[in-house]
DNA sequence: AAACCCCGCAACCGCCTCAGC
DNA sequence: GGCTGAGGCGGTTGCGGGGTT
């Protein structure tokens, strides 16, 4: 948050539009300004942003205005705390997508980029860091907070082929690929419902439906409409699929487990975990990645963060070569079947 | 109760892209 | 093709409030 100036505000060395005009403000946005600015918008739709600024009587620069109206304003906002099942999203579209947080704020109806991004570098980024942290003792406590989830223990225990012995040290940058390995380890799990502290546990089996989290009750929260359920979809207009996540939390996701390493005739020489438990999760995962490699649309970095390296062709692959929209056809219809992402 | 610390988040900054001229 | 302005985006800043000492 910035101190709000009154007049005269500091403009920014290259921003022309606040160098042309010197009595535009800056800072906290105040009430009345929150008001001219919503009256605006709702009475005359979005146009230019400086024209709306100028019109709606504010002293504020077009980007300004267009920021509050987009980050703070907008009346299809989502207000509150991240539910799980977003928190979940978020991470997996941040595994597929880095850092891009309009990308990822354009598959989460009612939140900004602004919003996923600081989530990302307070909540998640730090939680990320505390399993790095708690990396060092290779017994870690089930007691402490984030042995309680058993994905981030599981990330923690992540180990590099070829480093088995010891453990991978983990700088936290939100840049790093090994954050997104981490993360990457969590979108993969294939126990989705083990949490230990979520009262639900309702193991997928086929269909992979699972009791997310029974606490939400928060009848207002819909996007689309005045059901007793989290809306993603419904009228929000985010996409044909709707997905209700109930008062219950149920949510529908198929397994990404769904073809056995066999039937991708996939070797693998990837030693995961120390532990035969650590064995099959790191082997379920290995094969939903190696599965992903045989889909062409899918191509991302390894998930041990060091270059992609697959058995077949050794194909080297970075962010910049994704077909985004492919990338999110193959996610929606697989991961997620609930998100419409051709909308 | 006061001082200090930490963290979340609103807002700004700087850069990039694109359209219009 | 170059210039300019607007929009968009990711990164960063720093205020304010809550927690801790």
């Amino acid at each position: 948050m910035r101190k709000p100036e009154p007049s005269s505000a500091a403009a920014g060395k290259n921003n022309k539009e606040n160098n042309s005009n010197s009595k535009l403000r800056k800072g906290l946005w105040s009430p009345e300004e929150d008001d001219k600015l919503m009256r605006y918008m709702i009475n005359n739709g979005q146009g230019c942003w400086s024209d709306v600024a100028r019109n709606a009587g504010l002293q504020r620069c077009g980007k300004s205005c267009r920021l509050r109206w987009i980050n703070y304003l907008r009346p299809d906002l989502k207000r509150g705390a991240f539910l799980p099942q977003e928190e979940e999203l978020i991470i997996h579209l941040h595994s597929l997508l880095g850092n891009r947080w309009s990308q990822i704020a354009a598959r989460l109806p009612g939140r900004t980029d602004n919003e996923i991004k600081n989530f990302w570098n307070s909540t998640i980024k730090k939680r990320l860091k505390n399993l790095s942290s708690s990396n060092g003792s290779p017994n870690t406590s089930d007691s402490s907070p984030e042995a309680k989830d058993h994905r981030v223990v599981a990330a923690s225990r992540f180990i590099i082929p070829g480093q088995e012995h010891g453990m991978v040290p983990i700088y936290m940058d939100s840049t790093s690929s090994f954050m997104q390995s981490a993360v990457l380890s969590h979108m993969f799990d294939p126990f989705p419902a083990l949490d230990i502290d979520q009262g639900g546990l309702t193991l997928p089996g086929a269909g992979g439906y699972y009791n997310a989290n029974p606490c939400i009750t928060q009848r207002e929260i819909g996007v689309g409409g005045g059901d007793d359920c989290y809306n993603f979809g419904g009228n929000g207009g985010f996409g044909s699929g709707d997905v209700d996540i109930g008062v219950e939390g149920e949510i529908f996701v198929p397994p990404l487990e769904s073809v056995s390493i066999e039937d991708q005739n996939i070797k693998t020489e990837t030693t995961y975990g120390d532990s035969k438990n650590n064995n099959i999760y790191y082997n379920n995962i290995n094969s939903i990645l190696t599965c992903n490699k045989t889909n062409k649309n899918i191509k991302g970095e390894s998930i041990i963060g060091v270059g992609n390296y697959f058995d077949d062709d050794q194909e080297e692959l970075t962010m910049g070569d994704w077909d985004l929209e492919d990338l999110m056809k193959d996610v929606s219809s697989s991961s997620f079947p609930f998100l419409d992402y051709q909308s």
